[in-house]
DNA sequence: AAAAAAATTAGAAAAAATCTAAGAAATCTA
DNA sequence: TAGATTTCTTAGATTTTTTCTAATTTTTTT
């Protein structure tokens, strides 16, 4: 857990929102000005792999990462790419009565345009 | 209708798996030598728009296409890594219920071990 | 047939992610 | 602790994927 590995999950835990890697690039270098965009993005596949975090590959627009690799479901904006959590409790267990499997676990993404871009739209 | 078009169609359609657009760049132009990039992907994102296909942004790598617009989930084997279809009935309805917004579409890819590796484990 | 609209083309450009090689930091070993 | 080994980071080039642009071709309309 390097300085710049710290900083990075605490960027991402810290955040209300999902961010991409650049997003994550730039907040680093405000405290770190020396880091490099290949460190963000090796330890945002380290911490993947390590399930510290889950990425999330969004609607067209680059990939986002979330503090939690707990499975949940994922409301994509198909107009601003903005993604939030949304969970349905037990949802892997409703999963799995209706395959009929035991399940691992799941993906859900759900795309549609956020109320923010729905209220732009229609003014 | 152009005979670009129909042929990106029809690549999509007649294949086994889900292509990138590339892989269709690559097939088409086997058959007519003369078409752009621009254009398959100017036809990708139209017959999308119009429902005809349907655009799988996949994990890391590039996306792909389906021959259908139907939203349908994605059983993914976490030891053979073969991919099932499978169909939850009016699931749409069901999502924009729960999260009380209208829904556009979804994607939902269960990780789980299929019947087949299963029971080869179990010997 | 001429004008207007739509689609296609080639290639440049942008966006996103990965790779490489060199150096720095941390860890191990004796 | 010194030296060796491993791991991590850096800068920037490279690759991959997608989009954009402007000129041309094709199609449709009048």
């Amino acid at each position: 857990m390097t300085k710049q590995r710290a900083l990075i999950l605490n960027i991402i835990r810290a955040g209300k929102f999902h961010y991409t890697a650049d997003d994550i690039f730039v907040r680093a270098r405000e405290e770190l000005p020396g880091i490099s965009r290949a460190t963000v993005y090796n330890n945002l596949h380290a911490m993947e792999d390590e399930r510290l975090i889950r990425r999330i590959t969004g609607d067209g627009g680059p990939d986002r990462y979330d503090s939690s690799y707990v499975p949940h479901g994922h409301l994509i904006c198909t107009v601003c790419h903005g993604v939030t959590d949304f969970n349905v409790p037990h949802f892997d267990d409703t999963l799995s009565e209706v395959i009929g499997e035991r399940v691992e676990s799941y993906e859900l993404k759900v795309r549609r345009v956020c109320p923010a871009c729905r209220a732009a739209q229609t003014v």
